[in-house]
Order: structure tokens, then sequence, then C-alpha cells
DNA sequence: GCCGTTTTCGGCCCGACTGTTTTCAGTCG
């Protein structure tokens, strides 16, 4: 039986190729509806199946229930094959230049045959769109823009996606028994946002045999090199993954090594240096002599400082701060008491606001703060002003079966482009909290940008600010915003930023966490929920708030639930 | 392709921006 996750999937698939053969949009959005309303459905999915009761869901008629019941009972749909077979593979790839759409991809095909960026790129290159109906010099540029930007955006992926992996490799690898310490290394184990390739260093006493393990890897796709101390693949994902085989005592120092960043290392390098000593992989040095090191811990004792978090080590002043035992005390997971910015099906989420609840309540949390889209978001189904009254009765009805579980009443606000909230002051006053985001006109002049978030940020009812530049990692830049300037003026105001912890934004950036903490703006570590599962991204949140400096003192979610009720009233 | 009813086909979310046009189509969120 196929997951109800496939079948989605192969719904929303269909209606993108719909898209991209210029077939009737609405037909498109038929799919596209049916594929939410089924991830919305609160009843047993199999059991719908079995009863032949699909065309029950919202959305879902004869055709696309006909569809179903024959992808689900032959686990093949032949409408979906032959839909694929009539798309050039390459135009689902072509999608994702900004400015690219279904139309204008379907264009290309007819009139210059383009079947993929390679093509397309090469036509540009030729000036031969300048001339084409509805194209032109400007277009042409800005789709070269957009394929040299895709180009630098497939050489890395999201860390949800490579942690994923990483985690399984890791497991399969710690099979091997003659393995005597085994981490994951580089980038990932730094928590960086985006990651190039999977480093794991081991210690064994039988480097040949963990090699042979390595390669057998189901998942291996190819072997690129295979030395001695080191062994590289490709993964079917087509994920690099770079296996470091050191012996027990070298370990402390290659992991350390390994981890990075460069930018860290060097700087290390140099501490030691002036210490007249010497660094390496492979141990640290006075001489000859090698100075024993049984862990990381102590390698960072043997140079005169704290441990070091592998999250902080980008050589920015963590070690002059570890040298004086002024590291902070990173937030930790479990310091997370509540969730704000949770979407339900009352806008654009797809589960129910009880479930959400119930979700929150079982992981262990004291509150959850539901904010739907407002009213502009009309997108995302932004929530009208009587739903507003309907979702806060449930809520207080809620709040009497949950307690002491509790239910914030919250919205996420647009920041329309003149920096006013969706809503006027007696609506705002109705929250326990105002998520105030820009989702329009991005395409502002940084100053005016700026000028539009500071004067949301000055509005009292607002609580925090969300996804602050709105970049989407790997595939949309951040917009033009003077963020020191936004960091600022959330200070003055004594607002929070969010900390968006969906794995495609982690913004605020944390680069920024550092900044912000230091003028005092509370972090809000947000999973911008918009299913249960969604809820667990509050880890990826977690790391880059690591990442970022910060304590749980610095994080508005760890505050217990009669500090948290205490501040959203004293912001009133 | 779905829905609702005006029971047989028309409407389906919408506003803004961009780059094309010279009044609009395509894209985006």
């Amino acid at each position: 039986m196929l997951t109800k996750e496939t079948v989605i999937q192969v719904l929303e698939d269909i209606a993108t190729l719909l898209d991209l053969t210029g077939e009737n949009p609405f037909k498109s959005r038929a799919y596209q509806n049916a594929a939410r309303n089924l991830e919305k459905i609160d009843t047993d999915f199999n059991e719908l199946v079995e009863q032949n009761r699909l065309s029950e869901i919202e959305g879902v008629g004869e055709a696309i229930s006909k569809k179903l019941t024959e992808l689900i009972k032959t686990g093949k749909l032949e409408y979906y094959e032959k839909l694929k077979a009539s798309v050039p593979p390459g135009h689902l790839e072509m999608l994702k230049i900004p400015g690219l759409g279904p139309k204008k991809i379907h264009a290309l095909y007819e009139q210059l045959s383009i079947k993929g960026v390679g093509e397309l790129e090469y036509a540009c290159l030729e000036n031969r769109l300048v001339d084409l109906k509805g194209f032109g010099k400007k277009t042409q540029d800005n789709i070269l823009a957009g394929i040299a930007k895709l180009k630098v955006y497939k050489e890395r992926r999201l860390y949800a996606e490579v942690a994923a992996e990483a985690d399984v490799l890791l497991n399969y690898l710690k099979k091997e028994k003659n393995i005597l310490s085994i981490s994951i290394a580089g980038s990932l184990r730094r928590g960086n946002e985006t990651i190039k390739d999977i480093d794991i260093l081991a210690a064994t006493k039988n480097p040949e045999k963990l090699a042979g393990h390595f390669t057998s890897y189901k998942q291996v796709e190819n072997v690129t090199a295979s030395g001695e101390t080191k062994v590289s693949v490709v993964l079917e994902s087509g994920i690099n993954a770079d296996l470091r085989i050191v012996t027990p005592d070298e370990y402390p120092y290659a992991l350390h090594h390994f981890t990075g960043s460069k930018e860290h290392n060097t700087a290390m390098r140099g501490r030691a240096k002036e210490m007249g000593l010497k660094m390496n992989e492979y141990g640290l040095f006075r001489g000859e002599e090698n100075i024993k090191c049984k862990n990381e811990e102590e390698l960072f004792a043997a140079l005169k400082l704290q441990f070091i978090e592998p999250e902080l080590r980008e050589n920015m002043g963590e070690i002059q701060a570890a040298e004086k035992n002024e590291l902070p005390k990173l937030v930790e997971e479990k310091d997370v008491r509540g969730i704000f910015h949770v979407h339900t099906n009352f806008s654009d989420g797809g589960e129910s606001l009880e479930n959400m609840a119930q979700a929150a309540k079982k992981m262990g949390l004291a509150y959850i703060g539901i904010s739907d889209h407002s009213r502009s978001a009309a997108y995302a189904g932004g929530i009208k002003e009587d739903d507003i009254k309907r979702q806060h009765e449930l809520i207080d009805k809620l709040n009497e079966k949950l307690k002491p579980f509790h239910i914030f009443k919250g919205i996420e606000s647009d920041i329309l482009p003149d920096g006013s909230l969706d809503y006027d002051e007696k609506t705002l006053a109705r929250f326990d909290f105002v998520i105030a985001a820009v989702h329009s006109n991005f395409n502002m002049p940084a100053q005016e940008m700026t000028a539009r978030i500071k004067n949301a940020l000055q509005n009292k009812y607002t609580t925090m600010l969300a996804h602050p530049t709105g970049r989407l990692l790997l595939s949309r830049e951040p917009y033009a915003v003077n963020m020191e300037e936004i960091i600022d003026t959330a200070a003055k105001f004594g607002k929070a930023i969010e900390l968006n912890a969906n794995a495609h934004r982690l913004d605020l950036d944390w680069r920024h966490c550092i900044y912000a903490k230091k003028k005092g703006v509370k972090i809000a570590i947000n999973p911008d929920a918009h299913q249960i599962a969604g809820l667990l991204d509050i880890g990826f949140g977690i790391k880059i708030a690591r990442k970022g400096w910060l304590s749980k003192e610095d994080c508005l979610n760890c505050m217990e639930l009669k500090e948290i009720k205490e501040y959203l009233n004293k912001k009133r």
C-alpha cells in the first residue's frame, strides 16, 4: 500500500506537469487542491481507499478518485506516466529559474525547441531570446543570472536533507565491529545551513575492513577515491560522502581538524604557534613531542581554552571568548518550553488546531502560539474577521480541556507596503501576540524595505518579526534590507525577532543572531509549522540558534508559561 | 478537473510587480 505522502506527491507532480504542457490552469489547480485536501483529512486514508470513499474528500471528484484508485491498487498510474513522457525532463529544472514559469517555458519549447537549462543558457548567450515575442533583453539577462545562481545552488543542499542522510549512513558504519570512535565532522557537525558534502571521521583497528564496509553501503553509487586514510563516494542522492580513517591516538586532533571551519583552524594554529606549539590533524606538538589529548576537550584545554562547541567554530570571536572563559552556555532542545508561529487549517495549515495543540503537548511543551495568515494573504487562505472569532472560541474551549497546557491566540499579520499591519487596532488588540511578516512587494529598495519593517516594529501590537529577510535557502535571495537597523529598532521598542526554524529559511541568519543577542533582542525560535511534522523543525532552529551564540535566556520560547504570559501582557 | 446549482456549464483567490507592451501576460507569494 502506497503512503498518503507518495500519493500527494504524485498529485502535485501532475499539477506541475499540466502547467508545463500549457493545459487549462484550473485543471492543474484542481490537482493541487486535491493534494492539499488529502493532506488535511483527519480520517484514515487507507480506510477511505478500501471502502471506495475517496470522493468524499473535498476536491476529489470522479476523475481524480479513479486515478487515485488505479495508483493505489496497481502502484502505477498510466495517465501520470504518459504525462511525464510528454514533458522534457529538463523543463522541471527550468522552473527553478526565477522569473521563468510554465508559460514561458512552453513558449521557449514551441519556438526554440529548448528542452533544458543547458540549451536555454546557450540560447541566451546567442541572444536568441531578445526578439522572441513576450521576451526581451531584460528577460534574457534575468534568465542568465538565474541560471548562474542555479549552478551555485546545485552544489549545496539544505542541512536538514543532508543531516538525515548522514545519520542513516553513520548508523550503518557503526555496525562495523572494529570501529573505536566515529563522528560526523565538517560543516554538518558545525550545523551550517547548507552543506556540500558529508564528512565522517573514524578511528579503527582495521582500516581496510572499515573502508570495505563503507564502499559496500547500498546507497553508494560510485567510489571516487579509495586510499588508506580517505575513501570518497557519491551516494545515490548525488551527495558526496568522505570517510577519513585515523588511528585512535590521532582521533581527537583529526576530529577537530576535519570539523573546521578552515578559518577557525587557521586561528587555532596561530594560537598554538604563539604558545610555541604546532597543531595539525595528527597532533599537537611541542618540538617532536606530541601533547597527549584523549578528546577535543583536552585539546582545547591544552591550548588554555574553554571547550568550544562545534557550532561556534567559525572564527567569529569564539577563541577570544574561550580564552576568557566567556563562552555562552548554548541553548538546547530540552530548554524549549513552547512554540510560536504555527498554522492550522483555518488558513494554509494541513492540520486542525486541536491536533496541532495536542501534538505540541505530546512533545512535552507547555504552550503553543497559533498564528494563521492574515486577510491580505489571499494566496495562503488568509483568515477573515468572522473566523478569528470562531478560532478564539475554539481556543478558549481547548484551553479548558488541555490545561495546564496553554494555547495563545495569535496572527501572522502581513506587513503592508507602507509598514502598517493588516487589521485595525481593535482587531489586533484581540490577539495575545502578533507576528508581523513581509509576504509581498519584495523588490523594494533596501531603504524603503527597512523603513517599512521598522514601521511595523513600532506598532504597539507587534510582538515579533517573522522571517526577517524572506530568504529561501538555495532558491530565493533575501530581500534588500538593513538588518542591523532592524535589530536596533527591535531593541529600542522591545520587540522579538523570529529565527524561523524551517530548513528552507533559518532566518534570522545566525550571523545576525550574534548581533541581536548583543543588543538584547529576544529571539523566538519558531517552526512556522503547517503540519504536525513541521513542529519538529524546531530542532533545526536550535542548531542555528546555537551557531548564533544564543543561550536559553536569549530565546523567547524558552520562557516558562508563567513568564511568557507576563511578557505578552506587559507588551500590551 | 471540481463544484454547485442558476440541474449542465461557468467560475474557480488575488493583488502587485516586471517586462513587455501601448493595454497586457506571466510570475510570484
